[in-house]
DNA sequence: GGAAACGTCAACCATTTGGTTGAATATCAA
DNA sequence: TTGATATTCAACCAAATGGTTGACGTTTCC
C-alpha cells in the first residue's frame, strides 16, 4: 500500500478514523462491528477503512462473509520517527539520533 | 490556537508543510525565505503558514515588516504521545528517548 | 432454493483544500 | 514624498474529502 507520510498522516486527521485504531488495539473487528457505535452508514465506515488500509494503518482480511480489520503498527511508527526528529527544537545529533532507534528497534526485526 | 489532533495531524497531511518544518528545524526564518525555494506563490507559502500556525506546530512574530516563523514543537509532542498510545508496537521509550537527548545537549548549554 | 447478513460500488452532493491572481496594507529607506 | 520590500486579503477555481442512498455480489443458513 502506499505508506507514504502524506497518507498516514491525512488518515490520522480524522476523528472518526483515530477512534477506530483505538477500537483496533483492543482487539480486531469486522466491519459491522467498527460501524456499529458510529452514527453513520456502514458505507461511510466502509471508506474510512479503506483510506486505514491504503495508509498502512490496518490490513483488512476476509473469511467467508466477515472482512477482518486489524491494527498494523509499521505505518504509524514510521510516521511517529518522523515526527521525533522534530520533538527536540535544536542541534540534535542526527547520526547519534539514528543510533539511538537502531538500539530502540534492534528487537524487533 | 486550536492545537488539536485534527489540526496537528492534517497541517502534517501536506509535503510542503512538512518541508517547511523540517526547514524550520535549522533556523527561524521569514516568509518569503521560506518560500523562496518552493515553485508556489508567496501567497500560498502564506496560507500554509497560517494552517501551521493554527495547529500550533509554528509560531509567528512580526518584527518591524518581516514576520519570523519558527519551530513549536509541543503540537507535535502531543500528537507523538497520542500515537505512542499505540505503543504497544512501537519501541521507542519516550523515557529513554529524553535521557538520550540529555545526553546530546548536555554539552553545550 | 430463497432469505438474510456482510460488505462494496456507483452516483451524487456539500464542504474543504490547495492553488492562482491582483489589490491592499504596512514598513523601511532614499 | 516616493518607491521598494514584506506580507496578507479577497475572489476565484479545480480537485479532494466525507457523507448520503440504492443497487449489487457473496456467503451463510434453514
Amino acid at each position: 500500500m502506499a505508506r507514504t507520510l502524506d497518507t498516514v498522516f491525512s488518515a490520522l486527521a480524522d476523528p472518526t478514523r483515530r477512534t477506530i485504531l483505538s477500537m483496533l488495539l483492543e482487539d480486531d473487528m469486522a466491519v459491522t462491528d467498527v460501524a456499529e457505535p458510529f452514527e453513520m452508514s456502514l458505507a461511510a465506515i466502509s471508506k474510512h477503512l479503506g483510506v486505514l488500509t491504503t495508509a498502512g494503518l490496518i490490513t483488512q482480511e476476509k473469511h467467508g462473509r466477515v472482512k477482518w480489520c486489524k491494527l498494523d503498527p509499521d505505518a504509524m511508527r514510521d510516521a511517529s520517527i518522523w515526527m521525533q526528529g522534530f520533538g527536540q527544537f535544536e542541534a540534535v545529533n542526527l547520526d547519534a539520533f539514528e543510533a539511538f532507534l537502531e538500539t530502540q528497534f534492534s528487537d524487533d526485526v
